[in-house]
DNA sequence: CATCAGGGCCCTG
DNA sequence: CAGGGCCCTGAT
């Protein structure tokens, strides 16, 4: 392992998220594989970005309660930054966390269904989570095609030990995303190297996209979902799949879901329709049942479902579900 | 040992 | 628009 850079300044500023808020269910993620990038335990998140080519340390930290939030963000750094750059990261770490997301019609709504209901109850002021830049989600999305779980870690942890930088911050070490212009240099062959396998040449053609700015996040954020979506299909070794996470995680569009892949399916069957996995539910009617049920909370309703079975996961055997998730 | 499918996507016919 | 190929890995 690489010398980490010592992050050693630190700032402290405070945000207030739209209440109501659940810190823990909103800042970690039970079904995220695991990326040294970020750490978490109960109250806490760490979490490395770079913005505008300077790597930052991030920790947040519950300070407030669910109906009465407050979080405060320690951003750690090597050299003494600037109010506009403290600014500018603020303004982009509550653009990306969207910590302003408003429950409260969804809880209105669906507080009395008959699943949904319990649900919202167990886990009140959980929200989605994105905590990256277009780019870094794109690179990830291309790690979790056609691959098991325990090979897109492997993947992951690659390509940051060769092309991320480690930093040391708090008592932690965690590596920290690398701009798109490093792996634009480095040739197709040094990623196989990596064994990320025909991925690679996705990697350098998403990658070069950016360098070239052929794609704007900034830009595509004022555009509608139609010129996102094909914006983003444009990309070499992007697919339905992939611009489906993108759209809902990144954009924000709630209410994105057109596609799902043959292994969520069989979950979906069994949590929707006690169906045997073996025997799935087709998507049609799936896709069909959640927007009859949920509507423009449709996400929103699969993401409570889907979050409540692997935090029962993290804590208890749930056989069926082990079968379907291959690590 | 060999075979195969996996948390997709591209390309071809 | 259906189906083969792609890298590599762990399960069988």
């Amino acid at each position: 392992m690489s010398k980490p850079i010592f992050l050693e300044i630190k700032q402290v500023t405070e945000l207030f998220p739209k209440a109501p808020f659940n810190f823990d269910a909103t800042i970690h993620k039970p079904d995220h594989f695991p990326s040294a990038d970020n750490e978490w335990e109960p109250r806490i998140r760490w979490q490395t970005m770079i913005w505008k080519k300077v790597p930052i340390g991030l920790k947040f930290e519950n300070q407030g309660t669910i109906d009465n939030p407050r979080v405060l963000l320690s951003i750690w750094s090597q050299d003494e930054l600037g109010q506009d750059f403290l600014n500018s990261i603020t303004d982009e770490i509550k653009y990306r966390y969207y910590f302003q997301l408003d429950l409260t019609e969804f809880i209105q709504r669906f507080r009395n269904d008959s699943q949904l209901g319990p649900v919202i109850n167990k886990w009140r002021g959980m929200k989605p989570l994105n905590v990256s830049s277009l780019y870094e989600y794109l690179i990830v999305a291309i790690v979790l095609q056609n691959a098991t779980v325990r090979r897109s870690v492997n993947m992951m942890q690659a390509l940051f030990e060769n092309y991320g930088t480690l930093l040391s911050y708090d008592g932690k070490e965690l590596y920290c995303f690398w701009e798109p212009g490093v792996i634009d240099k480095v040739t197709e062959k040094d990623l196989r190297d990596l064994k990320i396998g025909y991925r690679a040449k996705s990697i350098k053609r998403v990658t070069n996209a950016f360098v070239r700015e052929k794609i704007n996040e900034y830009e595509l954020r004022n555009k509608s979902r139609e010129e996102q979506q094909e914006a983003l299909l444009a990309l070499y070794g992007i697919g339905p799949a992939s611009v489906g996470y993108i759209l809902s995680d990144v954009f924000h569009h709630l209410d994105e879901l057109n596609y799902i892949s043959p292994w969520e399916q069989k979950i979906y069957s069994k949590l929707f329709f006690n169906q045997d996995p073996d025997k799935p539910v087709s998507v049609d009617k799936l896709l069909k049942f959640f927007d009859q049920c949920y509507g423009k909370y449709k996400t929103l309703a699969v993401h409570y479902i889907w979050e409540d079975l692997f935090w029962k996961r993290k804590y208890e055997k749930i056989e069926w579900l082990e079968k379907l998730i291959r690590l």
